[in-house]
DNA sequence: TTGTACGCGTTATCAA
DNA sequence: TTGATAACGCGTACAA
């Protein structure tokens, strides 16, 4: 019972490389991985083989015989929220030239999710993995402590990594923004929160913390929803607030997507902005620097969290065992119009 | 010379299963993937050792052995792009509980970038491969011609498919838009776009072909460019556009960021809108419906071609070979306040 | 309906 | 530095 046809289709194997070239396949194999442990001559020769075929290595070939597939498993809560969006591009873009493949999944927010689809990633023995927040459900956190490879929270920074973080203080940035807004000058700043995930909860924190500190908290200036974030929904949230409490002088909004709605009710309401009303987003969309009146907000460095999560996990396959595993690259306020109250009010 | 250690780790194998539910590993294997093929009975222990065991099986040996990934190869130009985040998304929805994975890649609106990516892609012999828009290189249509797979086209439809295609004519979108905002009254209506792919060259297409049917053309109406699409964009090309011709009013942007670039810069500079100058956008992203005013914009259906492109997929793998290999799924003009133009003007 | 023998393309192991 | 051999875990082909 010979072999009729390769089922392969015919494509050029590591076989035919090394026939063509007059060694053994596994020479050809190491060429490829790890040319300095071949000589140069047959390298060279193997080298022409392989372009004369036109060969291309079969990575489902290549991760069985090893038991470790070539890829980053990545999970994020959304794909369409222009924040993951970005660092998504990020690792996207920084794996590009790498032998490393992208698998990514969507986890809608949802910590179950995450369990399944981390359990259906470790199944491949991805080469790292690049999971979204510290807030992992407990099977998860097993999952992710044995998972044998590198593993890389990102977006927030917190004291008890699975193994290492890139991010920032969530806490830190909306207390930063609401204390903005207090020296501005507001007094009865509302926080205007939707789908308050993790991350969305430690800004509310922050807000709070803030508030407190300078003796304006009032409950009622709180206003949240478990709804996803929209702009539309931003509208709808900042009525809510004022119908509550028509003195509100200011929003710090959860993110910029309100933060917009807020602004085109007040225009559409003609509410003046910054003065009767004093706005304040977060994250920095590009658009916020361009709207009438601009936006203050706080710059989050979400590409470059993409990339530099990569750069921590190709380090770690490396070998390279960094001393600092958690990397907080921090934000910036951007203070612009929306908040720039006239002193003499 | 015996085996010491699995290789593996000591994960699970179907010979575990199979040993455990006292039957063959082909069945274990037939269980998994044809269960009508299999006694009830058999089933049954087979299901219980898997649960008991915690098996899953191993896409990389499952694709070795079979010659077939199950995994969708995405092409698209953009992962920030939100027209193209969401189809992206509706893929991912529709393929979450499908045995398939799907496996990503960003253009960055390259042909060369596509050709490479689409050489990689088939390297791992995909179950379909999802491709955007109708313009491939020489090279990749080629690839695409001899893919073996279900290749859906999508974005765009056009004359010529290599499999299938679903999209909507971006020539009829600018063509529509144009039409209204002409029979709003608008006669200067200037075109702004920006990056320029070929999509965006049919849009602005369209928007000739209606301005010279209403005999109103002039080529210093158009203010394009190469560079990526922004809002900030928007505002400076609205400038550019207004120093090269005063008397403008109205615009049709090739996109909704760069209409909300033109809003803002309106707003900024007591332009009224739509009095003076009228807007139209393109994509109809949420938040042009509340903003101030809100934004005429053609609606297009990403999410939803994200989903029937893999159902197209979906059942050319299962084998149907459907007539209508080109579907349509058209667009909706929304009119809003932008182009609500007072008739007693 | 179920099982046996073998091959898929590559890498790990060990010897030369 | 190079090579022979044996896995890696599963599906195909064919026989029972």
């Amino acid at each position: 019972m010979k072999p009729r046809t390769r089922r392969g289709g015919g494509r050029p194997t590591i076989a035919d490389v090394a026939r063509l070239a007059g060694v053994g396949a596994i020479t050809v194999s190491r060429a490829l991985r790890e040319p300095e442990r071949v000589s140069e001559s047959l390298r060279k020769q193997i080298q022409q083989a392989v372009e004369e075929l036109g060969y291309l290595p079969d990575p489902n070939a290549r991760a069985l015989a090893s038991a470790r597939a070539e890829v980053f498993g990545v999970l994020v809560p959304s794909l369409t929220n222009n924040v993951f969006a970005e660092v998504v591009r990020g690792i996207y873009d920084s794996l590009s030239d790498s032998p490393f493949r992208v698998q990514l999944a969507n986890t809608h927010y949802s910590g179950l999710e995450e369990e399944r689809l981390l359990q259906l990633f470790l199944s491949q023995r991805p080469a790292a993995l690049i999971v979204s927040g510290i807030d992992q459900t407990e099977a998860a956190r097993r999952l992710l402590d044995n998972a044998g490879c590198p593993v890389v929270q990102i977006m927030e920074i917190g004291p008890d990594p699975v193994d290492m973080m890139i991010g920032f203080s969530h806490f830190e940035g909306g207390r930063v923004a609401t204390n903005h807004m207090i020296e501005a000058g507001y007094r009865r700043v509302g926080f205007l929160g939707a789908r308050m995930d993790p991350r969305s909860q430690r800004r509310l924190a922050g807000y709070r913390a803030a508030m407190e500190a300078a003796g304006l908290f009032d409950p009622r200036l709180v206003t949240t929803t478990p709804v996803l974030s929209s702009v539309t929904l931003g509208r709808d949230l900042f009525r809510d607030a004022l119908a509550k409490m028509p003195s509100l002088d200011g929003v710090f909004c959860n993110n910029d997507d309100l933060a917009l709605g807020v602004l085109f009710e007040c225009h559409r309401a003609s509410i003046a902005v910054p003065q009767t009303i004093g706005i304040t987003g977060f994250n920095d969309l590009d658009m916020m620097q361009v709207a009438f009146p601009s936006v203050t907000s706080i710059r989050t460095h979400r590409y470059e969290i993409g990339r530099q999560a990569v750069t921590m996990a190709l380090a770690a396959i490396g070998g390279e065992r960094p001393e600092n595993r958690i990397k907080d690259l921090g934000f910036d306020l951007k203070r612009r119009e929306s908040t720039a109250r006239p002193a003499d009010r």
